[in-house]
DNA sequence: ACCTTATATAAGCGAATACTTATATTGTAA
DNA sequence: TTACAATATAAGTATTCGCTTATATAAGGT
C-alpha cells in the first residue's frame, strides 16, 4: 500500500514529456537505450539521467546484453501508473509526435 | 486532441501530493478553500496558489458564494486525470493519512 | 462608514529540476 | 594490450517550484 507521497512522487515523473513519452514507448515493447539516444532531442547523459530516475523508482527494469541495456516497463504493482499509462497514444503517434521514424535498432 | 506537452504538465500538477490529495478529495464532492485551509498543514496563500494552478489548467472550476470560493473537479474531458483518480483512495482514507478529521465546514 | 472574515496576489528565498560538457566505466574486438 | 562503442556518473548552471510573510481585494455584518 502505497503513501500519498508516494504515489505524488511516481507522478511527478511522469509529468516531464521526455519521460512520459518513454514510458507511453515502454507500453509496447522494451527499449534500447540507443534507441532513446536516436530518438529524443536531448544528449546521451540526458538520457541516462531519466531512465536512472524511472529505474529507482522501480517504474521500470533494466536488462544488459553485451554493451546494450534495455529497459522495459515494470509497473505491475502500480495501479496509478498503469491507469494513465492506459490512455496514452500508441508508439506510433508518440513518434510522429517527435518527428521520428523508427529505424533498424542501432544494437542489432 | 492533447500534445504530449499538455499532458505532461497536466500530470506535473498531479506530482505534489498536497494537489493530488485536494483532486483526490474533489472527486467524492466540491470543497470550500476554507477546509483546505484546515486540511493542509500550509499557509492559506500556498492552498490558495495551488488552486490557482489547477484552476489556469482548466483541472478544477472555482463557484464564488457569498464570501467562500467552492471548487469542484472538471476532468470530463482528461481521460488521464481521469484514470489516475479513479485509482486513488477516497477521501476519509486522504483525511486520515493527513491525521485530519472532517469537521462542520467553516462556510455553513 | 467601519471592522472582520475569506480569499488572492506579490515578493523573496532555498531546494529541486533538467539540461549541458567532461570524464569514468564497461564490454567487444582487433 | 589497445582502441572503440555504449552507457553511466560528476559537476556546473539556469530555471522552476513550493513555501513563507506581507499586503491587497472583496464580501458581510454592525
Amino acid at each position: 500500500m502505497q503513501s500519498l507521497t508516494d504515489i505524488a512522487d511516481d507522478l511527478k515523473l511522469l509529468g516531464d514529456k521526455t519521460r512520459l513519452a518513454m514510458l507511453a514507448l515502454l507500453k509496447e515493447r522494451e527499449w534500447c537505450v540507443c534507441e532513446f539516444v536516436d530518438i529524443f532531442d536531448i544528449s546521451q547523459p540526458a538520457i541516462s539521467q531519466h531512465l536512472r530516475k524511472l529505474k529507482s523508482k522501480g517504474i521500470v527494469r533494466e536488462s544488459k546484453r553485451g554493451q546494450w541495456v534495455h529497459y522495459s516497463l515494470n509497473v505491475e504493482d502500480k495501479p496509478h501508473l498503469k491507469a494513465v499509462l492506459q490512455e496514452m497514444p500508441n508508439s506510433e503517434s508518440i513518434l510522429a509526435a517527435l518527428n521520428k521514424e523508427v529505424k533498424a535498432p542501432c544494437c542489432d
